[in-house]
DNA sequence: CTGAAAGCGCTTACAG
DNA sequence: CTGAAAGCGCTTACAG
C-alpha cells in the first residue's frame, strides 16, 4: 500500500507553510491573500504528488462528516431499494455520502445501527423506525437531525416524509365500492405503528361511510410469521365460505405474500375475488391478473427526506413533515 | 443539540488522566495496570455522562475507519439489493459499517464514488466494476484492498467473488438440449466485461458441442436502451419467422425486460418458445409460465466478498478469488 | 501504578 | 502577503 501523502508533504515539497497549502486547496487563497505564484506552485505539487485530502482529519476539525445514515427495514425489499437509490443520488448530488443499514424490524438491531451511526459522527439520519422505538428516537433527535420515512411517530417535533396513509386506504375502499364490491377486507401487519394504524383507520372509516351495513374485516399478520399468518387469514376469507369479495393489502411485502397464496390455490382474480396491492412491485405486473394498486411516489419521497435532512443539518429549516399523496394504478385485479 | 462529551471531560470529572480513561474504555486497564478502583470510577463516570466515543478521532489516530465501501451497479435492482443485504449483515457482524453507492454503469459516476470512498478513508472496497474501469481499478488496488463482485477483470492480483459464468450458460444450453430444443439463442448485454463474455462463451461452446449444425445466435442489448434493443431483437427472434426455439437471458434485468415483451405480445411460453432466466426475481415466479432459471447464490457471494475483503485488510490473506456454482431451478418455461 | 506529552492530518485565528 | 501554533478527540510510547 502506497503511503498517503498529506498537506505537510506538499508544504515541504513546495517550500511553503501548511497553512498556505490548506488555503489554496480549499480555494480561499484570495481571501487569505496567497500570491498567485505560490498558489500555482501548490496546486502543481498537489497534482504531482497525487494528493488526496484526508476526509477524516477534516471531519475531526470541522465537526461535520458530510455523511448521513439510512436505516431501512430491509434493503432487499424493493420499496426500500428504490428509496435507497433516491436517497443516495440526492445525497451524492449534495456532496454527502450514505451509510446503510437494515433493521429487519428488530428494535435491538435498529438501536445498534443507530449507535454505530452516532459514534461515526454522521451529520444526520434518515430512518424507518421500528415498533417500540419511540422513546429512543425522541432522545436521538435531541442529539442530531433525524428524518423519519415510511413510518412516523406521534411527535410533532420530528421531521417525517410520509404517505397520506389514511387517504390511501380510504380511496382503495372507494375504488372497490365504485366497482360494485361491498364485502371488503384489509390485511395489514400487526403493528401499533401509526402508518399501519392510519391505513386501517382509513379503511374502517371508508367502510362505515360507504357500506354502513357491512362488517369491516381486518386481518393482522405478524412480521415474523408472514407466510403462515397470511395463509391462515386467507383460508378464512377466501371464496369457500363466501365472506369476502375484495381484499386490500396494506404493504408491498404483504401483497406479494398474498399473490403467492392465490397463485398456489388457483383462485380466480378478479372473478372470485378482487385485489388491491400497495407500493408496487414487478410481481404485480406479472401476476395473471395485473394488480390494481396504491402507488407511493417512493423516489420523490426519498429525495424529499434528504432535502429536509440537509436543511435541518444546516439549520436553514427546523424539523417539519411532508405528506405525499398516492396514485391508484388501475389494472385487471378489480374486474 | 447537546454538547458531545469527550474523554477529557471524563478525566476531569473523575479526577484522573485522559490516558487512564482511554485505557479503561478500551478494556486494556489490566495491561496498563490501572487500579480497579480508578477503573470503576472511570466506567461509572462514562455512563453518568453518557459518553459516546468519537469514532472519527479514533479513525484519525488508528488509520482505520472500520468502514468498507460497496459500489453496485444499481441498488434498486433486486440482485444487488440482495447482495447489499448480505454484505451489510456480514460487515456489521464484524464491526464494520458500509457506505453504499450505485454506479449506474457509468464510469464517471463509478470513479466519483471511488474517489469519495478513498478520501473518506474506507478500509476497503467491494465493487461491481463498470466497463472501461480496468486501469483505474488496477491502480486503486495498489492503494487499498479491493474485492470485485459480479464482474471481474483480467487481473490475477485482484480478489473477486464470481459465478462460474461459463459453466452456467453451458448448463443452460445443455438443459434445453435435453428438453429437445435445438435452435437456442442467448441475449446478453453489449459489453466487453469478462463476466458477460464468459456467459456468451459458455453458450457458444455448448452450441458447438451439442448442436454442431445449428447456428449460434447472440443478441446484444445496450445498457442505455434496454427496452428498445430487447424489442428489436425479440421481434427478429420470435415465432413469426420460426428461427428460434428457446432463449437464454444472461442477466436478471434482461430477463425481466424480456418477460414484459412476451406478456405484451402474448407469446405462448413454453409452447411457442422456451425460456431460461438468470439470477432470480419475484417476476419469474408470477410470469404465467414460472421461469426456469440459473440461480446465483447471491447472499453467500456477498458474505464471501466481505470475508475476503476483511482478510485482505487485516493482511491475514493475500488477494484471491472465489468462484461459485449456480443452480438450475427447473419450472414451467422449458416445457 | 499513573500522568504529561506527542502526534494522526487537517483548519484557522493570530501575529508579524 | 506568510508562517508558527493551537486544537479537533483520540491513542500510546515514555518517564516517573
Amino acid at each position: 500500500m502506497a503511503k498517503k501523502i498529506s498537506i505537510t508533504d506538499i508544504a515541504k515539497q513546495a517550500g511553503v507553510s501548511i497553512a498556505s497549502v490548506s488555503y489554496v486547496l480549499n480555494g480561499i487563497e484570495k481571501e487569505k491573500r496567497v500570491s498567485a505564484a505560490i498558489a500555482d506552485k501548490i496546486r502543481e505539487t498537489a497534482i504531482l504528488l497525487n494528493y488526496q485530502p484526508n476526509h477524516i482529519a477534516q471531519n475531526l476539525k470541522n465537526g461535520s462528516t458530510k455523511t448521513i445514515g439510512l436505516i431501512v427495514a430491509d434493503i432487499a425489499n424493493t420499496y426500500f431499494g428504490d428509496m435507497a437509490k433516491a436517497v443516495e443520488e440526492e445525497a451524492f448530488k449534495n456532496g454527502y455520502t450514505v451509510i446503510l443499514g437494515s433493521s429487519d424490524e428488530n428494535p435491538r438491531k435498529s438501536q445498534l445501527l443507530v449507535d454505530t451511526l452516532v459514534s461515526r459522527q454522521v451529520d444526520g439520519i434518515i430512518i424507518a423506525p421500528v415498533e417500540k422505538a419511540e422513546k429512543r428516537i425522541g432522545e436521538l433527535s435531541k442529539k442530531l437531525p433525524i428524518v423519519l420515512v415510511d413510518r412516523y411517530l406521534d411527535d410533532e417535533s420530528l421531521s417525517a416524509v410520509i404517505l397520506d396513509n389514511y387517504q390511501a386506504s380510504f380511496d382503495a375502499v372507494r375504488h372497490l365500492s365504485e366497482k360494485g364490491y361491498r364485502r371488503i377486507a384489509i390485511i395489514g401487519y400487526k403493528s401499533s405503528m401509526i402508518h399501519m394504524q392510519e391505513r386501517l383507520k382509513g379503511y374502517n372509516a371508508a367502510m362505515r361511510e360507504l357500506h354502513p351495513g357491512v362488517q369491516a374485516i381486518v386481518g393482522e399478520v405478524r412480521y415474523t410469521k408472514i407466510e403462515q399468518d397470511m395463509h391462515d387469514i386467507l383460508d378464512r376469507l377466501t371464496p369457500g365460505n363466501q365472506r369476502t369479495e375484495a381484499i386490500i393489502f396494506a404493504t408491498n411485502s404483504l401483497t406479494v405474500a398474498g399473490l403467492y397464496y392465490f397463485q398456489q390455490k388457483q383462485i380466480k382474480i378478479p372473478d372470485d375475488l378482487a385485489l388491491i396491492g400497495f407500493d408496487g412491485n414487478v410481481a404485480f405486473d406479472f401476476f395473471y391478473a395485473p394488480l390494481t394498486y396504491i402507488k407511493q411516489p417512493v423516489r420523490a419521497m426519498g429525495r424529499k427526506a434528504v432535502k429536509i435532512l440537509l436543511k435541518n443539518i444546516s439549520g436553514t429549516e427546523t424539523p417539519h413533515s411532508s405528506k405525499f399523496g398516492h396514485k391508484l394504478i388501475e389494472r385487471a385485479s378489480c374486474g
